[in-house]
DNA sequence: TCTATATCTGCATATATATGTATATGTGTT
DNA sequence: AACACATATACATATATATGCAGATATAGA
């Protein structure tokens, strides 16, 4: 029975996608509004290419998709939902104890939220 | 303003520990019951050691937690809930249209309900 | 067409993660 | 104690990912 690790690689791989801080803070910037790579550069306070970059592997797997406006590449999350999804996540970190950054979770979630 | 950073790298530890495909295989089977190291080599058909490294990791990150009973390692999800936020990304990769392996998504969906 | 700006891509390097093999530890059994 | 088995760890190597920089492309406006 292979599917079961054919399902895990795949689901692994959406993960992965999401599993950069950069990547988190590009779906963090879409959720409140669409914005171009410039915008999202400047309110990340990263490099525009690396960002970018980015946003060109969260196209390549569907997570966010892109419509031109003169010279302005504006991108917006396709399932919006993910983002509600990922403030579960930090439930989770809250949840599992009096970790190090528990303080932090709970300013991820009023952030997020 | 660095905490959105400091909270997308907390968010993103959990996100990278979850994304690999043999933990991904580990929750699924911790799932349905508590297992210990050799029973989970079994079921996922990896090494033991390979298994003991990922539990380690798991454990460090509080997903899992060890009870030992004789020379068993027990492991058991310390937040159960998690399999079932799990299914929510296997939604997402269906609902994102006609991919390559939106059928494995559907397997997926029932392997895991 | 020329220029300025926005975005994307390519490549070299740095860093992180995964894997296999071997070995160590620890626990029950005889 | 000697042994068998379960689990953990260490290390070298392979592989993947991230990063910065340079350059390529594309588009709007003069």
């Amino acid at each position: 029975m292979p599917s079961r690790t054919t399902v895990a690689r795949e689901l692994s791989g959406i993960f992965k996608v999401i599993a950069h801080p950069d990547r988190l803070r590009i779906i963090e910037e879409l959720r409140s509004a669409d914005k171009d790579v410039n915008t999202l550069a400047g309110d990340t306070h990263l490099p525009a290419s690396r960002v970018s970059q980015h946003l060109a592997l969260l196209r390549s797997h569907r997570l966010v998709d892109e419509t031109r406006d003169g010279r302005h590449h504006v991108y917006r999350l396709t399932q919006p939902e993910i983002a509600q999804w990922i403030v579960q996540a930090i439930c989770f970190i809250e949840q599992r104890g009096p970790a190090s950054l528990s303080a932090d979770a709970a300013t991820a979630r009023l952030l997020w939220s």
